[in-house]
DNA sequence: GATGAGCCTTGTAGCGGCTATAAGGTCAAC
DNA sequence: GTTGACCTTATAGCCGCTACAAGGCTCATC
């Protein structure tokens, strides 16, 4: 059943991470200090390679390092309630959309500018006039 | 017509920027350093303060400093096509677009992920289980 | 003219999540 | 015994700010 002992390289390969972010996961504590060869290499198993990969998959899905430390406590308690993962999962998911909205709205004013401009000249240009027109103050 | 000289304070709650902002911008090459006044202030007028709001705006639209350098750089010259301020914009738009295409699929998944959690305990979580799962390989 | 508040100045370091570079040690194959 | 691919550490850089420290200026008030 598999090799079950990897390089820091071939724990790279196998899990589509480079080397230096391992090592950087590593130092961060996400991923525990693994045993070292007499030479000083370090020596990871499956369940390093699993770790590894819930980190990756947890990045995936757009979750800071801070979070997956959360989820990885998470992780190691099976015996505890699934409601905080669930509520991190659910934050995640309002975060994205949030950024959703704001994207989608600022696609839709790229649209615009490019609509209104018919080619030409940097004098007549609408999207460098829509960028330099000057409102905004009034109110104080 | 308006008051023609800002402090740097003034100047940021004239155009919701902070201060110290106005002067990165200004270190970043994207303002032009300000004439100072005897003990040392920078004094800017109507000038500094439209060429601030262009900056914001672009930010604004998502464009990365280096981005609005250019579109700076095409603005201060009138009489050239603006070929390349639209190509600029296209592709911000394109940018946009790709971004919003990952986090579509991204709050699918995560939406996906709530779903399937009933409550219970770590140890039937489906999502730990999500993240945990080890497939991926195969292929070299 | 002394005090204090609130502005201004500079320089430096930190954020997140890597990535790059340097300078060296190890290991297997030839 | 030498090449070349790997491994090690430490340090600095990326972006776009933001925070902090330590000091100078200005103006109102006492």
């Amino acid at each position: 059943m598999s090799t079950e002992h990897y390089s820091i390289g071939q724990l790279a390969r196998a899990t589509g991470t480079k080397a230096v972010t391992i090592r950087y996961y590593e130092r961060q504590g996400l991923l525990p200090s693994p045993p070292r060869t007499a030479s000083g290499y370090r020596v990871y198993d499956n369940d390093h390679r699993d770790r590894l990969l819930f980190v990756r998959r947890s990045r995936g899905l757009g979750f800071s390092l801070d979070d997956i430390r959360e989820l990885l406590g998470f992780a190691d308690e099976p015996s505890a309630s699934c409601a905080e993962v669930d509520a991190k999962v659910a934050a995640q998911l309002v975060q994205i959309r949030q950024r959703l909205r704001q994207l989608r709205s600022l696609e839709a004013e790229l649209q615009r500018l490019i609509a209104c401009c018919k080619g030409g000249v940097i004098d007549d240009c609408q999207i460098i006039e829509a960028l330099t027109e000057h409102q905004q103050a009034s109110a104080s």
